[in-house]
DNA sequence: TTGAAAGCGCTACCAG
DNA sequence: CTGGTAGCGCTTTCAA
């Protein structure tokens, strides 16, 4: 029942009584091949249970792989947990099913392994969802000639970027935000790898590793100095990732004692676990407080988030045929969606 | 600065002076090398910028890939969707990591186009998510001659199942939340895959598709006729999927109008999505109404809903050396945790 | 349009 | 412990 014995071109074409060539121009440049030749090929094959080149052998010789390497986050399950590299993940496995590529997994927490890992992966190219300026593994990645595509940033030689503009997505959403708000609160994404929870004020944009992180407080602070505030005033308050506990936190250890009056939170679930507190404390959005969100994910529209929309899924889809096919990469698009939670 | 012309084996052969066997052994069977040699080797290799075996050559002659293939849902989104799918894939994804393998995923669809897909792929085995009894793909894969592992079932030929016993904690968890209770209502994952919304009184386990439902409904009728009741009484509102909005659904259509005092849900996203209409109705937990879920999610603690717990990450992992290692799968554990959700 | 030869980079096998 | 030989299954190159 099992068929245990590979059958190699090299049967086909003596069934077929063809060459071993034509076998395998048969499969791999049809046009190359006459009519006559490439129906004797296949029906040889179909005769013998062959299925096609062996994809082992077949990147041994020509050098590709058919596998596309995405490299994600310090643990892989990080990047499971957040919903936008989710989404960025799923477009990137659909253009990889489309090109019948596999798809391989590799971590990013900067350590040896993981740039062997990256060194000697047997893949075509390689995706890295954002990650820190200077990112090490990135260096190795672009080292081995392959080709680099990065989403979010940083933007880093050799590689192609692929990034919605985050300083002016960040200065429109703040301006809705800040509208009518005095004592604005930022729930931010991590600084660096470290990833520590920390309370800043009017901290320096530049000294910010993570790229996302950084060109969002960008954007922000142009947004407060527009509205009349000083930057310097403004509570940073930095998470350890995308998740929703991160904003309840910043709600509970900062914004009730500073009485914050805006939160401005770099994706939907921080700004979902900040609504959270916000009712239990009873406030009202928001006319008490504001929050604003980015991601445009389902759960924000059900709660009614003023939210930056971009699909992630479009950037990773993008991303795996830049690195893939060579297409060049348009900057992706976004927009404010206003709904009941700003002024 | 780019190393494009790829140094091989036999140029850290010559460089070290000795055979090109000794180098191969160096790297793959250290032991069966002496220290002297091991060491010319590796210093030859730093020399050289080799940087170990090509992954494609070893394969194309040792006929091992060094990667897996995780078979998921019809459409890769899914399985990102559910935290469950998430928590096995980070499982398997560290399994993986562990033994330096590839995790390639491939949808399933049962359409001809991931047949050839899964019979193809480049992989030393499967690891497939819970999928319908009789899948295609199953024999598809098993035919590859390479391990297969299950998670969940069915049960299927030349495969290893792994799962916890579905019945037996189906019905423990039921007979707890069936206390006090009269009109329960079951919001059930979906019976087959065409993943149909459908109302059904008292259906017959047996001919649900999934084993995992199957299994679930099984054990919710042996506590529903051990409480007493008439399992041909019991609405079943089959869904889409383990999906927070297939229990607002199920609630909205079904649980509202019969007055349920009970919900038996088959996952945490589920049981939530039935409390938030609980919530909105002004009913009082567990007073009004029980509830329970399924996977003991961290949203699930913060709710205080009585559920399941089993590790998937673990039975992630288990599976992934499984099919990799050769390892002998343990039956997993579960245990009911009770919580404010049940009487 | 077809085919023969060469060899991708490595490891199984067996002999020393 | 070490090394030679053979060849994994295919595609590139070049010639017919």
């Amino acid at each position: 029942m099992t068929q245990h014995t590979r059958v190699t071109m090299a049967d086909v074409a003596a069934a077929a009584g063809v060459s071993v060539m034509s076998v395998s121009y048969a499969y791999g440049r049809p046009d190359r091949v006459s009519e006559e030749t490439r129906g004797k090929v296949f029906a040889a094959a179909e005769r013998l249970g062959y299925t096609g080149p062996h994809r082992g052998a077949q990147s041994l010789r020509s050098g590709r792989t058919n596998n596309l390497a995405v490299v994600l986050t310090e643990k892989l399950t990080y990047a499971f947990d957040d919903p936008q590299a989710r989404r960025f993940l799923s477009g990137v496995a659909d253009a990889c099913l489309d090109t019948d590529t596999g798809l391989v997994l590799l971590p990013n927490r900067s350590v040896d392994a993981d740039a062997d890992r990256v060194r000697d992966a047997a893949v075509d190219g390689y995706v890295f969802w954002t990650t820190v300026t200077g990112d090490p593994l990135l260096d190795v990645a672009v080292s081995t000639g392959r080709p680099v595509c990065v989403q979010g940033g940083p933007q880093h030689p050799g590689t192609t970027l692929i990034s919605i503009d985050d300083v002016a997505a960040a200065e429109a959403i703040a301006r809705v935000a800040l509208t009518g708000a005095r004592r604005p609160l930022v729930s931010a994404f991590p600084s660096d790898k470290h990833r520590e929870r920390r309370l800043e004020y009017g901290p320096d944009p530049e000294g910010v590793e993570f790229p996302v992180t950084r060109n969002r407080l960008r954007g922000y602070r142009a947004a407060v100095i527009a509205a009349g505030l000083d930057w310097a005033d403004v509570p940073v308050a930095f998470g350890t990732g995308s998740f929703r506990a991160e904003g309840v936190r910043a709600m509970q250890d900062h914004g009730r004692a500073l009485r914050a009056d805006a939160v401005l939170a770099m994706s939907d679930e921080v700004a979902l676990g900040a609504l959270e507190v916000v009712h239990e404390d009873g406030l009202v959005v928001p006319g008490d407080i504001a929050i604003v969100g980015w991601d445009d994910t389902e759960d924000a529209a059900g709660a009614g988030l003023t939210t930056v929309a971009q699909s992630l899924y479009e950037q990773g889809r993008s991303a795996a045929r830049a690195v893939l096919g060579g297409d060049a990469v348009a900057t992706p698009q976004w927009r404010v969606v206003r709904r009941t939670s700003t002024r």
